[in-house]
DNA sequence: TTTAAGGATGCAACCGATTGCATAAATATG
DNA sequence: CATATTTATGCAATCGGTTGCATCCTTAAA
């Protein structure tokens, strides 16, 4: 409750007999102040306790050296990968993050875009809401020429930066294995295919039935709303088909871990009876039985590129990848729950 | 790329022929300002896409409307949870939020703080770094009167505000639960008693053992870093004791989930040949086979709670609250890891 | 010795919103 | 009609750091 007054660079100035000019220059490491100069008043500053108004600072120089970055979830492993990626890399360029949270929900995401873009971010990196359907409440971020990069859920047609990976062919990749390991009965749950993540992997989950001559059939797609209770209920639907399906490629670990139990509490063997891939690689994917095969999706290097590329962007060192979408590499990781082979 | 430039109130005053003062208050809802002038006020504002320029405002008004938060890590949903309790209180009350990530460690802690405090945060929300020793990096903000919660980790003995549950109580009903189940040799799982949560749980495990007339033995202690490479040690250790223990309680779920697989691998039955019991209540703990008995650690609630507080000091309706330790319900919930009363 | 070129510092005008006080206009009161 | 009161608005200082330009003082070159 002291309520000792913030001392500026006024006081520092007047103690040292110094313009405030002075001070500010040589607590910036302006070159054309003298060095013992400088020396004195980086001392007084720090025996004072002195702190930089960043208002002050802010107001003048008109950039705030703070990016915002606008999450729709934080419960998945991969979320907060990428998050520490994306803060390991603003800490060390010395910016600020400040993080928004749609809920997945798109007025929620054009709230937090609307609030960023009032702070003045310099810049801004988010990842679509689940029923976002266009860009609109970004726009303001475009007319007045600040950067933004999208992750994870963009829009592919839009322009402007993106990072992802190639979710058709990891798409691909996991289906197709199900179908080496002899599952001819592939279910996919996923979520809303409006979200270009969930339809990439759809169709990779299409290409590979092609692929293999094997029919695709509508009834054979799930689609939840990622919810515990939707997933129960799609691995009810699962139960009740006949014939029963022998493989399933789920979108995230979560919903494939729900589901696996769902379908072990009913007595169905996992892989034996049936073989499940899921998506993320999340933590939770060695710990349940069997662990999951699943695809990895490797957040923090997303989050750190992501970062990085805005960053250059901000310091003018680059500008065409702005314009450009990255795609980073994912792999198939293959545990328990779809290695059959020797099984049956 | 086109900068247009960011319209002011002085711009928005020329238009309309007023003066800057009345157009800040119409903007601010003064009440001195006549209804018909301020409605054509905010509408122009609304039409030219004025925004309010916050470093002048927070320059002016010596306060930012931001509080800090601290948090050690954000990979258990118990975080999780308390992060989104905490913004759904921040935000309504119109608060913005700075999340600062120590990842255990209490330099990158001091770092965050230092920086909050640069920054000026009306307020602060903590929750200690594994191995903070003293709370030195907050006193700035104890001298200048700045509210600081902790929640969570926390120094008991310390002055100030905190909200936690009741540690020792729960780390009582958890090994009583154990107990009860016909458990006699009971391993607890935890990290550095240095901080005050794993040290309480401790007590707890200690006092039911007491309760009970069995003795605490040392070797049944085992202390880790909480990762799962520790954690995948402790199993093993748990394995060699001899004769095997029949109870486990561990102090986190993620820990508890590693530990499982990790004797199960080695052909244990859970419950039947060692009871877990584990703690937080993470999603996890009903995803593993078999579903895991923990102590329901309400985050949701407690990140409203401490924000609650934290916003109700700033707003200057209540002070006592500071000085206070608030202590919030937990529970014990039962599953299937030690339910093995009817089994044996 | 004079002049040019740096080097170091100060002056003062910003940046944009807020707010105590003064003032003007409108209305009420005597 | 004069005065008091209320209502609405403006003036101008302020918050604290930054920065273009001017100034003064050295030191080097001519």
């Amino acid at each position: 409750m002291k309520a000792e007054k913030d001392i500026t660079i006024y006081d520092l100035a007047h103690e040292l007999n110094l313009s405030a000019a002075t001070v500010s220059r040589a607590l910036n490491h302006h070159p054309t102040i003298n060095k013992n100069t400088r020396k004195k008043i980086i001392e007084l500053a720090q025996k004072r306790g002195y702190r930089s108004n960043t208002f002050a600072s802010n107001l003048r120089k008109q950039h705030t050296n703070t990016i915002g970055l606008i999450l729709h979830e934080l419960n998945s492993q991969f979320m907060v990968s990428v998050l520490s990626g994306i803060e390991k890399v603003t800490t060390e360029a010395n910016y600020d993050l400040i993080i928004g949270h749609s809920c997945e929900s798109s007025k929620k995401e054009a709230a937090n875009a609307l609030n960023f873009f009032n702070k003045r971010v310099d810049g801004l990196i988010a990842s679509l809401a689940f029923d976002t359907e266009n860009l609109d409440h970004f726009a303001p971020y475009k007319k007045r020429g600040i950067p933004v990069v999208f992750f994870d859920r963009v829009f592919e047609e839009a322009e402007g930066a993106k990072v992802i990976i190639n979710n058709r062919k990891a798409g691909f990749e996991a289906t197709h294995h199900l179908i080496m390991e002899g599952c001819t009965k592939i279910v996919h749950v996923t979520a809303s295919l409006q979200r270009n993540v969930y339809n990439e992997r759809f169709k990779g989950y299409q290409d590979a039935l092609a692929a293999h001559h094997l029919r695709y059939l509508e009834k054979n797609l799930l689609i939840t709303d990622l919810s515990e209770k939707d997933c129960i209920a799609a691995a009810k639907k699962i139960l009740a088909m006949k014939p029963m399906p022998d493989g399933i490629f789920v979108t995230n670990d979560f919903s494939a871990a729900v589901i696996m139990r769902t379908l072990q509490d009913e007595g169905i063997r996992i892989p034996e009876d049936i073989a499940i891939v899921g998506f993320n690689n999340d933590t939770i994917s060695t710990l349940i039985q069997p662990t999951l095969t699943t695809i990895n999706y490797p957040g923090a290097e997303i989050g750190e590129i992501v970062a990085q590329n805005l960053i250059q962007h901000l310091q003018g060192k680059s500008d065409l990848s702005l314009t450009n979408t990255i795609i980073i590499n994912s792999a198939l990781i293959i545990r328990s729950s779809s290695s059959r082979k020797n099984k049956l």
